[in-house]
DNA sequence: CTATTTACCTACTAAATTAGGGGGTTAAAT
DNA sequence: ATTTAACCCCCTAATTTAGTAGGTAAATAG
């Protein structure tokens, strides 16, 4: 029941993003530094925010990465499900998975498709922008 | 973010022996036939939730496990943390953890704090006399 | 055109986790 | 004494996780 690792430092760095982008793109060397995250292995989480078009990335001197769209744009559950594939609390309820022959007399079908949906209401509800420190100070969650 | 098989195994072990125990002892046999699931691994299984006192073996003939509350008094979620350990969704809020120096200004933590009382409190809110069919239908969940 | 910068790409690896299996010992009932 | 069934210890093959190594391709500065 853990967050993997890749969905959050993925978080973090589209916190990162956000808070210091501005548009600008960002070379991942600066992010490594201020998030303290091996840059090799943000690299490689960097590739797949990229192809999923979560962030561009713009080659050479100048470049780096920045969003494609604005903070309060990016579901929190968008970026994790990116990273983490559907968020599904059992592989029965991943949208690829072979039908279950079980699944009118399971007892716990019901529990675990609830569950389910109260994880995505709950990501899905939450933007970049409520995460970022604001000025005023983020006031979002008690 | 899975429920790992442990955890979903002891569950339906914990539904069948409410389904099918009514006070008396059931051997792993029946179970793991009924339910489909490698006896040898049931074993294990049935040490953890054993050590825990969520059930009570007896050896011998006429033995094997029953529960040892009545089915309304066993919440999910105490059964999940038997064999999940803690639901936390992220290792620095689990109980254990030595305390983050970057807890102040971490942008995600009061995310994960409430996202880990929601699952929390979803689980503990469902017991197992909720997932066992009743005769009349369950109609906890919609 | 060359050097530098930075993203992009492929392959490898060590450690942990998952889902078991083998082969016994102990306790209870017949 | 035999059978039944929990309890206990040790082993393993496959998969996932969290990286590292060593490049290539594209953009910019001079």
């Amino acid at each position: 029941m853990k967050i993997s690792t890749r969905g959050r430092y993925a978080l973090r760095v589209m916190i990162d993003l956000a808070e210091h982008g501005n548009g600008n793109y960002i070379p991942l060397k600066e992010i490594s530094a201020r998030q303290n995250i091996s840059q090799k292995y943000l690299e490689s989480i960097m590739l797949e925010l990229s192809k999923a078009n979560l962030v561009e990335g713009q080659h050479g001197k100048g470049g780096g990465y920045k969003l494609n769209k604005s903070p309060e744009d990016y579901a929190v559950g968008e970026i994790l499900r990116t990273m983490e594939g559907e968020l599904a609390p059992v592989a029965c309820l991943e949208s690829n998975a072979q039908p279950c022959t079980h699944a009118a007399d399971c007892r716990t079908l019901p529990m675990w498709k609830n569950f389910y949906k109260l994880v995505n209401d709950y990501f899905n509800g939450i933007t970049l922008a409520d995460l970022t420190q604001k000025p005023e100070g983020n006031e979002y969650f008690i």
